[in-house]
RNA sequence: CCGGGUGUGGCGCAGGUGGUAGCGCGCUUGACUGGGGGUCAAGAGGCCGCAGGUUCAAGUCCUGUCACUCGGACCA
């Protein structure tokens, strides 16, 4: 046995989990690293993953009114610097076109770090009146950014991502699309990732360059560090100023414009591994699973075997995405690979079950086998992939709960840093100092002040002692 | 960008004080097998990350460099 755990070669989760992580996508062939230094290929089974998220993000969209539009990949160095404030916050990690074929550019162009000011010149362009708003626009592409450090989709120098922008014509209404699109990614975290996410805003140290407002779903992954999984944007109207989009309004006055964006991107991949993930492998969410059933025939040399897997393949297409391995592999093998690739279920059958009529289904979130009729199977697993994946939420809700702690005085706070991993709920009095001494003293970050649990803990900042505003989540963050 | 670690067949690793490159797994061929990484037999596969240097002789010592990795700083 020592010598399997071996060939499988997964590090220990609890051992070291950042070495478990990058193990893992390149095991369970995830994603591969390019020669690109800080660029990664997604493997054909990552990009499965995220096909599926994109479906069904794409889908919450569209049924709310937004439209997919594609910008250019870049930005004129001039159209960049026309917000100080988002210039300066992206200027450390952009990357530059200076030629075009032999020649040197006169202006050069940036690589899209993100899409704001390409989308501001173009609104510039087709807003006129009030009856042009609300403009509802969403992009699904790739953005560049030079990161010092990567990681696997948690932290790669190229990104996919969708980034929506879209323009009103009050503040309220731009308030209100800010926030309900931040509703659609809890929404969409909690029902297809499985991830139970804290809804907040975002501290000004910690706010988008250049937004009014920013507001944060947390995820608190396995190791009790917390991971920003999708943010959005309440801009003001200080880009539509700053790039002289005007609209007449309904008292034909000349107008500035409200405008939001929101974005996430493959890191949920990311997030999904080290949410769900075992000492086994990857755990999938049925919904975002690629192949959610695995049919592994059992002595498939025997008569029948095969034929049988591939009928049970072709009546459960009809009810989740099966597929059959029929590789030479021993069935063992298939069995730990395949729990290794976080398939939600295993389907065994071999000649006995067909004797018998029945088959051997096993879960990869509890390792449980239960037997069952063949005829049963098309409302068995349906049924069986709801639980699977209600039961992933209700574990990780049930270990975030555990990991949140609450603090209200400073050694309280560092003491609980320095021992634990997880959410920290500590009282803050709006002050950026008490920010970075946090930081310095206890490792900490502001992760975001929630909108649900706003208890008042204390009524003094857990820092500096002076009255307390917000009670904020603090934590370690990849 | 700063600090630590690691680069040796496809993967995981071993190679004190320099002296003909090894092991496990995988792979190939065949046979037996098959309900948790099976067994036996016979094979194939390596400019030891890269570039210099020291030496009769470098995987091993020195210098440089690159890549990966962990941590920090910065960020989705």
């Amino acid at each position: 046995m020592e010598n399997k755990k071996m060939v499988r070669e997964i590090t220990a989760m609890d051992v070291d989990f950042a070495q478990w992580y990058t193990d893992i996508v390149k095991k369970a062939d995830l994603a591969a690293y390019s020669n690109v230094k800080g660029f990664m290929i997604i493997r054909p089974y990552g990009y499965a993953m995220w096909e599926l998220m994109q479906s069904a993000l794409d889908g919450m969209f569209k049924e709310l009114g937004h439209e997919n539009i594609c910008m250019p990949m870049l930005i004129p160095e001039s159209l960049l610097n026309i917000e100080k404030d988002h210039v300066e916050g992206f200027a450390p990690e952009a990357a530059w076109v200076t030629f075009g074929g032999s020649e040197k550019l006169e202006e050069r162009y940036c690589i899209r770090p993100t899409s704001e000011t390409l989308f501001c010149d173009h609104f510039k362009d087709i807003v006129h009146s009030w009856r042009d708003l609300p403009l509802l626009y969403n992009q699904w592409v790739s953005v560049v950014r030079w990161e010092k450090t990567t990681r696997p989709f948690l932290r790669t120098r190229e990104f996919l991502w969708q980034e929506g922008h879209t323009l009103h014509a009050t503040r309220e209404e731009a308030e209100t699309e800010t926030l309900n699109m931040l509703d659609v990614y809890a929404r969409f975290c909690r029902e297809y990732l499985a991830i139970p996410v804290v809804e907040g805003r975002k501290t000004d140290k910690e706010k988008f360059a250049g937004a009014e407002a920013t507001y944060t779903i947390e995820a608190l992954m396995h190791d009790g560090k917390a991971l920003q999984s999708g943010t959005s944007h309440f801009f003001g109207d200080g880009f539509s100023k700053a790039f002289g989009v005007t609209f007449a309004d309904k008292n034909n006055q000349l107008t500035h414009p409200f405008q939001t964006s929101w974005g996430c991107t493959t890191r949920l991949i990311g997030a999904v591994i080290m949410t769900h993930g075992d000492d086994n492998g990857l755990v999938l969410p049925p919904k975002v699973a690629p192949t959610q059933v695995m049919i592994v025939p059992v002595a498939q040399h025997k008569a029948g075997v095969l034929e049988k897997a591939a009928e049970l393949e072709t009546m459960l297409k009809k009810v989740c995405r099966v597929k059959v391995d029929n590789s030479d592999n021993s069935p063992g093998w298939k069995f730990a690979q395949h729990e290794m690739r976080g398939v939600p279920i295993r389907l065994e059958i071999g000649p006995r079950d067909i004797e018998n009529g029945v088959c051997i289904l096993s879960r990869r979130d509890t390792a449980e086998k239960i037997t069952v009729q063949l005829s049963e199977l098309e409302t068995v697993i349906p049924a069986l992939l709801q639980e699977i994946q209600q039961n992933l939420f209700d574990r990780a809700l049930a270990r975030r709960k555990e990991m949140t702690y609450t603090a209200t005085t400073l050694e309280e706070i560092k003491e609980t840093s320095a021992q634990k991993n997880g959410f920290i709920r500590a009282m803050w009095c709006g002050e950026e100092a008490c920010e970075l001494k946090l930081k310095e003293e206890a490792d900490i970050s502001s992760r975001c002040m929630p909108f649900e649990d706003q208890e008042r803990v204390a009524d003094t900042c857990v820092c500096c002692g002076k009255p307390a505003k917000k009670l904020v989540y603090w934590g370690k963050a990849y």
